[in-house]
DNA sequence: CGATCCCTTGATGTACTTCAATTTGCGTGG
DNA sequence: CCACGCAAATTGAAGTACATCAAGGGATCG
């Protein structure tokens, strides 16, 4: 039997058979060419397949967390909630992220994490990490070099939010969500399904719904983009990359440093 | 002879020798207790010590990079330029933080690093690096955690930017340069200096110096900042961390699953 | 077929910016 | 020690990009 999204196997006697597919592995091949013994320990942090509908929240925030999470199908969001009520979205997660990873420094949530659409994660122990780190010391290599490269996405954003307009906001966060897309695989050329509510929009760029509304209203006037039934489409991605300061920090990587597989 | 703020003694013939201390360790050793061999490990980033000059330009956006470093002396700060002219500050950088962490991913750095003070900081190899995390795991499970750490500071600034008022902006700085500077080990208590201008506050900040200096003045008005000479100080640290929604980084942390020492 | 959620558009308010001028503080050379 | 030069701080006045408030319209779903 083959369950749905959840690439696992289960035996006809209800036993799961690993199967050597891991969304996290696929990912990391983007960056190295995997050995088999490393391939074997990361699928084993996706032994666990579990299924979430939209708008399930996997985590909240203050409360305690236990696990890390591989997510392996579908999109969700992580923000935090302020004491006013407003609401800042920090990231957007699709397959092959890594979920949660603050349960390696804290006891409690620092954000919330919720399925934007159906979902499937994998949940693992922290300690799994522990020991992916002894026995892989280039693995840990690729996934200090992935962190660091949200870190940048993360500065990106801040300059974004602390010295752009509006308009450019909503430009990049465009760009950003299609080339994210677009890495799962999915061949999103120009034209992508936005999962997106303009309030969503807002929360993620430090605006107003009513507003967001507006700046999608004149990316379209501009020729930049057109929109309809809920999908996008970059229809002068040129003058879109040159709008939102577009920088893609999936160029110019320079991983010779890595120490040697094990 | 003693080379001031160097950490590193000079033999009569001029030959340096090491001493078993390192900024880096330290800042580790607030959050486990390093064995001997980790320490001797760690000392090695730092066995090139630079002094460097208020203004000094560490690491400038674009360029390519060689090496990361360990602050040891100082205060610096990285930023991005925007193509219409405009800073956005990035983060502030103190003894013990490690620079230019973006070298063990991009060819070009995406950020300027410049000394805010006399500095001094030590440069060393990506390679170094990888011999680290290969001998040592657990100590590339700490590194983990501390970018892991940096990552919610920078959630938290994002937070800032999209969804708070500048008054609420600025004392938010005000707290995390005032804790910063108190970890480096100085005992600033309520008053501290203030090595920075209004104008950096404001590219730190997302806002213009004239603004910050009028939400200077109103944080005064209100009671909850002194200001004079360069220097600041708390009179309602309460009332202060209130107002600036202000979460404790450093507090509720769970280490418990880190590999063990080798 | 109503309920609900999301999108859309207009009118008004305001937090922050921009521009401009003056003052303060401080290192530097005479 | 004083005079100068310059960067930083300060303050006022006017502009603007965004938020807020309000109302209506379209799609989807039980």
């Amino acid at each position: 039997m083959r369950k749905i999204g959840g690439f696992a196997l289960w035996s006809n006697d209800g036993e799961p058979i690993t199967v050597p597919h891991s969304c996290f592995a696929e990912r990391l091949g983007d960056y190295i060419t995997l050995t088999e013994s490393e391939t074997t320990a990361l699928t084993r942090l996706e032994e666990r397949p579990r299924d979430l509908r939209r708008g399930t929240i996997l985590l909240r925030e203050h409360d305690p967390m236990a696990e890390l999470f591989i997510l392996q199908r579908g999109m969700a969001m992580s923000y935090v909630l302020l004491d006013d009520g407003s609401r800042q979205i920090l990231r957007f997660l699709f397959p092959g992220d890594m979920l949660a990873v603050s349960a390696l420094v804290y006891r409690d949530s620092p954000e919330t994490i919720v399925a934007m659409t159906d979902l499937t994660v994998c949940p693992f122990d922290r300690t799994l990490m522990a020991g992916l780190l002894t026995e892989h010391p280039r693995l840990a290599a690729v996934i200090m070099v992935m962190n660091q490269m949200e870190k940048v996405a993360l500065t990106d954003r801040l300059a974004a939010l602390g010295r752009t307009s509006a308009k450019v906001r909503v430009a990049a966060l465009l760009l950003e969500i299609r080339n994210r897309i677009r890495l799962t695989g999915q061949a999103a050329t120009t034209d992508f399904a936005l999962p997106l509510t303009q309030e969503e929009i807002g929360d993620a760029t430090g605006l107003t719904a009513v507003h967001v509304n507006r700046m999608l209203r004149q990316l379209e006037e501009d020729g930049l983009i057109a929109r309809g039934a809920g999908r996008v489409s970059f229809t002068d991605e040129t003058a879109l990359l040159r709008a939102a300061n577009y920088v893609n920090r999936f160029d110019g990587l320079d991983l010779r440093w890595l120490p040697p597989a094990r």
